[in-house]
RNA sequence: GGAGCCGUAGUGUAGAGGUUAACAUGUCGGCCUGUCAAGCCGAAGAUCGCGGGUUCAAGUCCCGUCGGCUCCGCCA
């Protein structure tokens, strides 16, 4: 390579006029107009004009004819102010030009099989089989730039807090709970397997026996679980924890750390403290433990007004022990039949038996159901609902949890729908006060919510009514999305004891799975509790994009395989034998 | 495990039982000294994802299958 690069296409500007540089970059267009050509270079700053004269050297514009798109160059020009009228005010570079004296070919390339271009609507899988070139694109380019410029914005303020980023190990040891792990196995152990990180819980928390007292990191996670768009088997998170402290600490980091962090990667000032809200208040005016509150639309509680109603269908689910409750979609009298058919068969498929629903007009409440409900209860509806002309209603019966999610359900459907949602709003919220533990029909015993080492709110009434016990957690929600969770862990041997028998351990398992974290307890664990942050999605919500994807440089697909490298695949017979696997597939 | 949508030149689409599968863009060739979505002229480019079925006839209808996306379950 003869022509070395002395500028990127970034650092020129019109003050540089009169000036030599050299350029390399690839050939975004080219545009030949027989006697003089234009090449928009592109390197990884951005992109400028270079012209190319016959009068100012034929062998370069001999060259320039040869050239085409996704070529890799260098240029040694001289930088001009374009003529006047010629200005393009659509790029940064757009006053200037460079009139080139040498071109060199450094590379030649196929045509790409997509266009280059932001805005493409292409097969997601061809853009991952040649994520390479995807990544040229200007909009691919700046989510790298950001998830970058956000990295280091946290890793920059977790420094000045005074954390320690410290690096746990990948190949560790499966534990029982959770997600399905990703096991490797052992080729030193026959038969015995490592299992890859679901997060690196344990270890953080063992770092604080340790005395490190405030840990983070950058950490890989991995789950085998089926994948959405906001969900990939390997993901990235940061992991922080700390000893001596409460929940009020972890929330005043988090907001302290993502106001600077939302600064320095896309310049929005963020309103903090973050409003809170219980879990419980969550599910019952939002229907999920995660609510969107860039929009209204709140879910209303009837159960007290209907209890005694003639109408079966919300007596029946009362009576036995569910509730009713409605969303007064504002100003919807007017959805077509079909419309509301819709709304009714989204609630069905979210798993309620029916979707009734009242239409308020200025001659009074029409709908199928309305002789069954009295006078009465239709005033106590309409006022709890706020009812007014050209409003629809919309009630669901069921037990509490089916009605949250079918109305948390409708409820974002309709947010969407009456385009309610302000795209440019970034609207916090904290959800505390989460339950400690659920019961699994399926298995017949409880199940940790948040996960086994978290501490409840009354250590003492966790035997007497562990059904109702309430968790030291806490997760933040962003514009619906759950961006990250922690929780104040159990350091005490003998109540982390307890938890596992609760959880339906064995002793034995117990011993098996989790002694080495028992044992280390024993040696003088301070209290200590933190927060994990999904780093993909949150910034993916700083680039306003609909899929982690997009935010990932090497993504995987739905069906959680490669495009590009074709991972998973099968591996030759040596490979098993010396792993001591045989696998059952043909 | 389940539901829905999608699959046609390199790319994005049209084609809803009947002639030689159409349009845009890209690609290739020619012309062209101020374009920037350059323009003008010309050319090449299709296993209609794959397999089976219905029919005189299937890109089109049916069944299966593969792949992609969205969602439910699942994700301590």
């Amino acid at each position: 390579m003869a022509l070395k690069r002395t500028h990127t296409i970034q650092e020129l500007n019109p003050g540089m006029a009169g000036h030599p540089v050299v350029l390399t970059g690839w050939v975004n267009t080219r545009r030949d107009h027989g006697g003089l050509i234009f090449v928009d270079l592109r390197d990884r700053s951005g992109l400028v004009q270079v012209v190319f004269n016959p009068e100012i050297s034929r062998p370069a514009f001999e060259l320039a004819e040869r050239i085409r798109n996704e070529y890799v160059i260098a240029v040694a020009g001289t930088v001009r102010m374009r003529p006047e009228g010629t200005v393009n005010p659509n790029l940064p570079t757009g006053e200037i030009e460079v009139y080139a004296s040498e071109l060199e070919l450094l590379n030649t390339a196929k045509t790409p099989p997509f266009y280059l271009e932001d805005n493409i609507q292409v097969d997601e899988i061809l853009r991952l089989r040649y994520r390479y070139l995807d990544l040229r694109r200007q909009e691919m380019k700046n989510n790298m730039v950001l998830r970058h410029r956000v990295i280091k914005s946290l890793r920059n303020f977790l420094d000045e807090r005074g954390f320690l980023e410290i690096e746990t190990p990948i190949l560790t040891k499966s534990s029982p709970e959770g997600a399905r792990d990703y096991l490797v196995p052992s080729r030193i152990h026959p038969g015995e397997f490592y299992a890859l990180p679901q997060s690196p819980q344990i270890f953080k928390q063992i770092l604080m026996v340790a005395g490190i007292e405030k840990y983070y990191q950058v950490a890989r996670c991995f789950r085998d679980e089926d994948l959405r768009a906001d969900r990939q088997p390997e993901f990235t998170q940061l992991d922080i924890e700390m000893s001596f402290i409460d929940e009020e600490d972890i929330m005043e980091l988090t907001e302290s750390m993502l106001a600077r962090a939302f600064a320095d990667g896309i310049g929005r000032q963020i309103s903090v403290p973050f409003p809170r809200m219980t879990y419980d208040e969550a599910m019952k005016f939002y229907g999920t433990d995660k609510p969107d509150l860039r929009f209204g639309l709140v879910i209303q509680d009837l159960t007290d007004l209907l209890r005694e109603s003639e109408f079966k269908v919300f007596a029946t689910a009362i009576n036995s022990g569910g509730v009713v409750r409605a969303i007064n979609a504002q100003g919807c009298a007017s959805m077509s039949r079909k419309e509301i058919d819709d709304l009714v068969k989204l609630a069905i498929d979210l798993g309620a038996r029916g979707l009734a629903w009242i239409q308020v007009t200025d001659e009074g409440m029409k709908s199928p159901i309305i002789k069954f409900i009295s006078p009465e209860e239709l005033d106590g509806i309409a006022s709890r609902l706020e009812a007014k002309p050209g409003d629809l209603l919309l009630f669901c019966a069921d037990f509490e949890d089916t009605v949250a999610r079918v109305l948390g359900g409708i409820r974002l459907e309709l947010g969407r729908r009456l385009q309610l949602i302000d795209e440019d709003a970034l609207s916090f919220v904290w959800v505390t006060d989460f339950p400690l533990l659920e019961w699994d029909e399926e298995e017949k015993r409880y199940i940790a919510v948040h996960h086994p080492f978290t501490s409840p709110q009354d250590p003492e009434q966790l035997e007497a009514a562990p059904q109702s016990a309430k968790a030291r957690a806490y997760d933040l929600v962003l514009n619906g999305t759950e961006i990250g969770g922690g929780s104040i862990r159990i350091h005490s041997r003998t109540l982390q004891d307890k938890m596992f028998a609760l959880l339906g351990l064995t002793a034995e398992e117990v011993a098996d799975k989790f002694g080495y974290m028992l044992e280390a307890f024993e040696y003088g664990a301070p209290p200590h509790g933190g927060i994990a942050f999904g780093l993909d999605r949150l910034i993916m919500l700083m680039a306003k994009r609909d899929s982690i994807r997009d935010v990932i440089a090497f993504p995987k697909t739905q069906s959680a395989s490669c495009p590009m490298t074709h991972a998973p695949s099968t591996v030759r017979e040596e490979q098993l034998k010396e792993l001591n696997i045989k696998t059952i597939i043909k």
